[in-house]
Formats: structure tokens, sequence, C-alpha cells
RNA sequence: GUGACUGUAGCUCAGGCGGUUAGAGCGACGGGUUGUGGUCCCGUAGGCCGGGGGUUCAAGUCCCCUCAGUCACCCCA
């Protein structure tokens, strides 16, 4: 590769540079905020671990079978590049042992080795939940909760809320068997497709490919084949979003990606997004992932959110607006002595957020920084005024100014801010 | 991984069928007299026209390859 397209971002990456990262700040903020109301604690988990567990995912996925990042060290170990979060998550509980329920939040990067586009990245970030060690119905209604009110912190309004159940294991064996019967009865349709459908039957449901729509319209549903604790179970879920006004649509056909998936699905889409990548956030039940990685029996429950395209979605609502970092004061050097560095000091120790211009720059052009950088006051160290100890204090959205004395105005200033 | 479209200054874009020193707006920087911003006026810098090869007397304009972005499939956040 030429070395001009050696130093920039690998493909399928970005840089968030301010002001744009400000946005991400205030989002993980919500999130963080929103997260300790519900009683969940931060996690954070390697971002490589061993590939097994990984791979507990599902060797059936796209994520495991062609999209990992996975490599050797030099100590030979066989090292994978987080794909999505949970799976990290699980094993450290596995690992640790906490007492159960365990409820964690996170915000990390997700790697995978796909085609991007908008709003798909080879690294892309992810906040999200997981809720260890409880099956009780109200602990989804719980997470999906916290989700749903995230998305409302932000501003989203056009948010689409899908649901669905796969199921316990007899459900999904029955199910599986039944499903695969229809695909080879229509396998003129599937062509080579059908390897696919054979190895995982239930990917096929959520195509999109045109010409499968009716077959798939057809296809028997797994909602028909649930048993009646996972009917049941489903159904308690199901009350306690209508309790909490939470409106909701049943998608018999959505299964998500993830093979680990038990009980309860469901997936939030973002109805101003254009694209296809319309899938905002995330989760379901994963009642067997704990035990599968060596931990005690431990019915869980979680979800990923993807944060860029959740800020595409806020775009395309026009929510969430990056938060100004306006400065309060802004401190002009007439003098060229370390007085400035002295003073700036002082304002920012007080509890301001002070800036300067950069060195050398004209009186007249320091206060056109000082109005740039959205100061509410500008400080002038002058010659004529130090001589008799003061300084010059003006109000940048009155005009107004006045002369302090040295010593009292990073004081004056704090008491202004705070009127 | 498959198919399609796009790629000109930091940003948003002009550059009729190839023809000399590639333009604009915004932004940045400087100036409009001694120490005062937002408006206005003037000026300066900044582009191997994504990269490489080819066709041609001549390529930002045409062809091929490559890199990147975008769209769809696949899949997912």
């Amino acid at each position: 590769m030429a070395e001009r397209d050696v130093f920039r971002a690998p493909k399928g990456t970005r840089d968030v540079l301010p002001p744009e990262s400000a946005r991400w700040g205030e989002l993980v903020a919500r999130f963080a905020d929103r997260a300790a109301r519900f009683g969940y604690g931060l996690v954070v988990t390697p971002i490589f671990e061993h590939y097994e567990v990984f791979a507990r995912v599902g060797e059936s996925t796209d994520v495991v079978s062609k999209e990992m990042y996975d490599f050797l060290d030099k100590g030979g170990r066989r090292l994978a590049l987080r794909p999505e979060g949970t799976a990290g998550t699980v094993r450290a509980f596995a690992q640790h042992r906490p007492t159960a329920p365990w409820k964690v939040w996170y915000v990390a990067p997700n790697f995978r080795y796909e085609q991007p586009q908008e709003g798909r990245y080879r690294q892309h970030w992810q906040v999200g939940v997981e809720a260890i060690g409880s099956d009780d119905p109200d602990i989804d209604v719980e997470v999906i909760d916290l989700l749903h009110g995230f998305y409302r912190d932000l501003g989203l309004r056009q948010v689409r809320l899908l649901v669905n159940s796969m199921g316990d294991a007899d459900t999904r064996e029955r199910y599986r068997a039944v499903l695969l019967d229809y695909w080879r009865a229509h396998a003129d349709v599937l062509g080579a497709e059908l390897a696919r459908a054979e190895q995982n039957p239930m990917r096929i449901l959520d195509s999109k490919l045109p010409h499968w729509q009716d077959m798939i319209e057809r296809a028997p549903q797994l909602a028909e084949h649930l048993s009646e604790p996972s009917a049941a179970q489903f159904e308690q879920v199901q009350t306690g979003l209508r309790a909490l006004g939470i409106s909701f649509e049943i998608a018999p056909r959505l299964v998500r990606g993830f093979d680990y998936y038990t009980a309860t699905v469901f997936e939030f889409q973002g109805d101003a997004l254009g694209g296809a990548q319309n899938a905002i956030g995330g989760g379901g039940r994963y009642d067997r992932l704990a035990e599968e990685m060596g931990g005690p029996p431990s019915p869980a429950i979680g979800f990923g959110s993807g944060i860029e395209r959740v800020l595409l979605a806020c775009d395309a609502e026009g929510v969430l607006p990056a938060p100004a970092d306006r400065v309060d004061v802004f401190v002009i050097d007439a003098v060229g002595t370390v007085d400035a560095v002295v003073l700036l000091h002082e304002l920012r120790e007080v509890g301001l957020r002070a800036d300067r211009a950069a060195a050398g720059r004209s009186v007249k052009k320091q206060w056109g920084a000082a109005d740039r950088a959205g100061a509410r006051w500008g400080v002038m160290l002058a010659p004529t005024e130090l001589e008799s100890g003061h300084v010059v204090l003006k109000d940048l959205a009155t005009g107004e100014q006045l002369e302090v004395r040295r010593e009292a105005i990073a004081a004056r200033i704090a008491t202004l801010r705070e009127s």
C-alpha cells in the first residue's frame, strides 16, 4: 500500500474530533446516568479475549465465521478483538462469580471485518448492559425500559421497538426441524442458499431478498411452537411493557444474529434513518451462555446499542446538538509578560473555564479570539491599569467594561458566574 | 465477500464535445495607525484535481488498475 494510503485511518474506521466528540461525551454521560439510576455498575473487560470466548457467539453466525479479527500473539495464543459486548462480560461473570443478579453496563468498541458503509464500520462503539443471574421476565422489561428511556433522553422520537421470543431449547429444536422441512420444500427458490438454511434455518427469516419475501411470509412461525412456559414468559414481558406505556410490535421473524439468544429478543429501529442500517440497538436473553463458559447456570439478558448509529439517528431527527464548550473567561495579554500565565492559572484554580489566544497576536485579534471562543468575559492585562494594580474586566455580551483590582479578579468572576 | 455509483483547497462545490498560469463561497491567517470582539471592506496562504499506469502533440476531463467513501445484497449496532 502506498505511503499516502497508510497514514490515514484504516478502512471502516474513523476519528472522532471536537466538536463532534462532545456529542459522544454527552451521549455516554446520559447513558451512564440512566444505567446508574437502574442499579447497573460499570464493567470494563479486555478489548481482546481468547478466540473461544467470542466463538460462543455461534459458529454459524457471520460475526464468528467471517468477520472476526483474530490473530496469534507472540506467545502463540489465539486471540480475537471483541466483535460484540456480551461474550466478554459473561466470561468475566463466569470467572469472578459475583453475586447474582449481576447488573452491569459498558461503553466499548467492537470490531468486525465487514464491507463498510454509512452506519456500518469495522470498529464501532456500543453502550450496553447485561443483567446476569435472573430469569424473571420483569428484568426483561427493566432492560428494555432502560434502553427505551435512553433514546427518549436523547430526544429521539422515531424509534420503533420490535420484540419476539425464541422460546426455550425444546421449542427451538422442534421449530428448527419444522422450518428446515419448509425450506427443503422450497429448494427451488433458495437454490444454493439452502446450504445456509441447513446450517441455521432461522437465518433465512430476516432476509431482505425481494423474491424470497413471499416464501418467508408463509413460513411456519415460531410463536405457534412456543412451549407453555415460554409463552407465559413472553406474555409477562408484554404485560410489563404495556404497563409502562412502552409501545412495541411483535415481530415473528425477528431472530437476531447471535446463536446464544433464548426466549426474549428485541431490536430498536430508527425510522428516521434512511438506509438499511436502521437497527440502533438490540439484545435479548441468553440463558445458557454463562454455563457454557464454565459459570453457574445463570439465565441472563442484555443489549448493545451502536453509538455511531444512534448519533446518525439523532442527526436525522435533528436532536442532541453538539454541546458548545464555551469558555467563561478569556485573557487578553497586552503586556507580554508571565502575568497572563499566572492569571490563567488563578482563574482555572477557582473553577472557571479560562483560555487565551495563541501567543503574539495583536490585542485586536485577541479580543476577536475571545469572541469566537464564546467567552462571557474578557480580562485584559494592560500596562496603564497594571501600574495601579488593576486589570480590565469586560462583559463580552454587553460590551461594558470596568477596572478591577488584580488580586480580586478571579474571585470576582467566579461570583459573577454564580449570579 | 458480490454488484453499482462517487473522489477537485480544511469544509461545501464550479470547472460545456481533452487545449496554456485550476476557480468560488465558507473557514484560517493578516491589514483597515498607537490598547478592544461580533458587522463591513481589503489582502495572504492553502490543491502532484485520491494514487499508479496508459492513450494523445496535449489529460482534472478518455481507458485500465488500485485506494477510499457511498448505495444495495449479505449481516448487524
